[in-house]
DNA sequence: TAGATTGTTAATCGATTAACAATC
DNA sequence: TAGATTGTTAATCGATTAACAATC
């Protein structure tokens, strides 16, 4: 892997080719060329090779890429294989959803634990992930591997949450409050779904058709 | 407003200042220069300058922004004034997360009806949104004004729901399901929520710190 | 071998940043 | 008035697209 400078914009679309890729090799598709891909993605075949170019070389002269292999190649670069494990705070509906609704599992991570203040749902477990109290978080965290804290909270605690998970060491957030919750420390990587942001553009667009 | 060719990137843009200004406003600032709202913002004050440029006159020499009437300019263009109607289609975990928890009204638009396929749900009432039958749905749709339908359906019925709906005149789609939802129609605006693709990213940013 | 398609270099396009005259 | 800050034009930077030699 190369992987010297690669923008923010490349990384975004890697999830496209490898859920694309997915679905071709469900359809039992062998091989692809850069030009068909680009077709059926809606973008053009230079831009998948340029974009792959930055990760190694894949494919071949004549031949295109085999569908199977690149995809393999993607999800390495992912990091789909590393094992990631993660810690959900908030247990209320939107984590309820992701609990019963998300494969964790198919992007690499395992989803070992969930907290909550709420006395009603501590003790209990949704869909096997067990959920704690906000008490033992800090010892939680202490004793086990967290890669990434799923924060389904409300916004006002989002931020101060966060900074007392970076000094317990975490460094990597998936963030769905409709904050921007920052933090010093380069390392640390954020993530956020800002549901209202996106709602707002598609109101943008509707108003102007 | 002028708006000729106002790129993705600034639309993107918009919900953060108009998120970034209720924030100022509630802090009860009055007024505020690019510069600063672009240190607040981690951007630079020319690149707030031409965004907003693209859409009007809103500052002035000397001074900077109101506050509360940028707020307000900016919410105009993105159309929370507008009164959109949603409905919703699969009242599943996430759509119970959505319903309960998302404030529609902040971003201008109002959920009038889900529709589900399951018995359980159908005919009860989830905070006051009324859920009905799948069956009611074009009925619905002809007697009812409908700007945007929700998807948060599986994945496997969204292609061909998103079909069904453009048919019955819709063309503004809040997409949830993990899959690219097209529509020849260039005049149908989708907006998609791709978990899967945001948390891939960050596996990825975790994986090259 | 001939045709197809890659990886990469060069050209173009668009978006961001800097500069500055206008003016509150 | 003097200082501050806008809106806009010009310069820079980066990302996308096109072209093409290399080669399967």
């Amino acid at each position: 892997m190369k992987k010297e400078n690669v923008s923010d914009a490349v990384i975004r679309r890697l999830p496209r080719y490898y859920r694309q890729l997915s679905e071709l090799k469900a359809r039992g598709q062998v091989r692809i060329s850069s030009h068909s891909l680009g077709q059926e993605m809606n973008i053009t075949a230079s831009q998948i090779r340029q974009d792959l170019s930055c990760f190694g070389e894949f494919g071949q002269q004549g031949y295109g890429y085999n569908v199977e292999e690149l995809h393999t190649e993607i999800g390495h670069i992912l990091g789909v294989d590393n094992h990631h494990h993660l810690i959900m705070i908030g247990a209320g509906n939107l984590g309820h959803a992701l609990m019963h609704n998300f494969h964790f599992q198919e992007a690499g991570f395992t989803l070992d634990a969930a907290f909550d203040v709420a006395p009603a749902v501590i003790g209990t477990q949704i869909n096997n992930v067990p959920i704690f109290s906000m008490d033992e978080l800090d010892g939680y965290v202490h004793s086990h591997s967290v890669d990434v804290v799923v924060l389904t909270v409300p916004q006002s605690v989002a931020q101060s949450l966060t900074e007392r998970l970076v000094h317990l060491g975490i460094h990597g957030f998936w963030n769905f409050t409709n904050v921007e919750i920052t933090c010093p420390n380069p390392d640390v990587r954020i993530e956020s779904i800002h549901f209202a942001d996106s709602l707002l553009t598609l109101s943008y667009r509707i108003a102007n058709r």
